[in-house]
DNA sequence: GCATCCAAACCTACTAGTAGGTAGTCTACC
DNA sequence: GGTAGACTACCTACTAGTAGGTTTGGATGC
């Protein structure tokens, strides 16, 4: 199992990408943060590298265990896309991570390495199939009313909560991610 | 009037800029692919913050001129929009500077020098004033159809055309990007 | 109960290399 | 002869990463 330091690491490497990107922040910003020397983070996490990709994979699992917790408890799918959607205006107006870490590195993708661009297709894949899976069973269940394709629907219901995370971030207004949100979860709505 | 040397460095800065974020790059960076010795690029632009701020008005100016272009010589505003987009798939297609870089900074904004988060903000101001103003006018010829009020509908597009840059960069695909902003245009055309 | 051993965790002190930035010099041209 | 633009040579601060020693907290043997 993973220790408690192990854990406060990625933790803290989680907060630094999702305010600065991968470049924006350096072990010694991360031993600061956690109090401890920067030798010691070599030691849990040999390369910057490893951290990240460790901190993308723990982000992956939170993601599939969410969603799949969705998925079991909330039999409603355009509620499901409702709570996905409110977690994240919980984490804008909190000001707490208020940007998907994978959508961030994706900005910077090419200057990556190469394991942690892997990491960051593999978060996208999986949450459009997930945004996707749900669109197509809401339209099952009369639920969900769509004027493209799921697959479609389902990439630019991702692409457009990400660009509203940035736009919030960009104007300093939590409102702007709430309101963008809201009427796309509107327009999915059948119309009685 | 900027000198021939001092534009080819700004103009590599905003290619950087759009591959790796204002963290990713370096003097060193530019001097190589500009042809000259790092000291000579802080002769042009003392400091990084000077040449990035140099970097976004310029993108600005640019930006405001093409919007002005399209307003005086398209008269269907519909078709201003599908423009602006094109422009975009067209930069996504030839991997050139594929990415806005002000929803970039953004990404990364509370990590930035003061001086470059107020162009960040000015940048995205703009555009969102632009698509406002662009859909009401569709809307007065009857030529686009809105489903909300103009403002949340030009915050909308405005990030969903980020997001779409994103998800394309994720993905390696050109693809996702065209059917994304080809499915936004076709939501807000009027249905004869 | 207590010495011994071990490994994980953490430390200090260091490396080579790179960051942004500066001082001062040379050259070409109006 | 002044100025723009480029240069060499340098600075300090910081980067990721390493070498090697110290502390800590069990598990084991007697």
């Amino acid at each position: 199992m993973e220790s408690n330091t192990a854990t406060r690491i990625r933790e803290t490497a989680h907060d630094f990408i999702a305010e600065r990107g991968y470049f924006g922040f350096s072990y010694a910003d991360i031993a600061e943060a956690v109090g401890i020397r920067k030798a010691s983070i070599h030691h849990h996490f040999p390369s910057k590298v490893d951290l990240v990709v460790a901190t993308l994979m723990e982000y992956r699992a939170k993601l599939v265990e969410a969603a799949g917790s969705l998925d079991s408890n909330v039999t409603d799918p355009l509620q499901r896309l409702k709570l996905y959607v409110q977690h994240w205006a919980e984490c804008v107006k909190n000001n707490n991570r208020p940007i998907c870490i994978a959508a961030l590195l994706s900005a910077e993708l090419p200057a990556l390495p190469e394991e942690i661009q892997t990491e960051v297709r593999l978060h996208f894949t999986y949450l459009v199939s997930w945004v996707k899976a749900t669109l197509k069973d809401g339209v099952r269940h009369n639920n969900i009313h769509l004027q493209n394709s799921a697959e479609v629907e389902a990439q630019s219901f991702v692409a457009l909560v990400h660009g509203a995370m940035i736009s919030a971030r960009a104007l300093g207004s939590t409102e702007i991610f709430t309101s963008i949100t809201k009427s796309a979860l509107e327009r999915i709505r059948p119309s009685v």
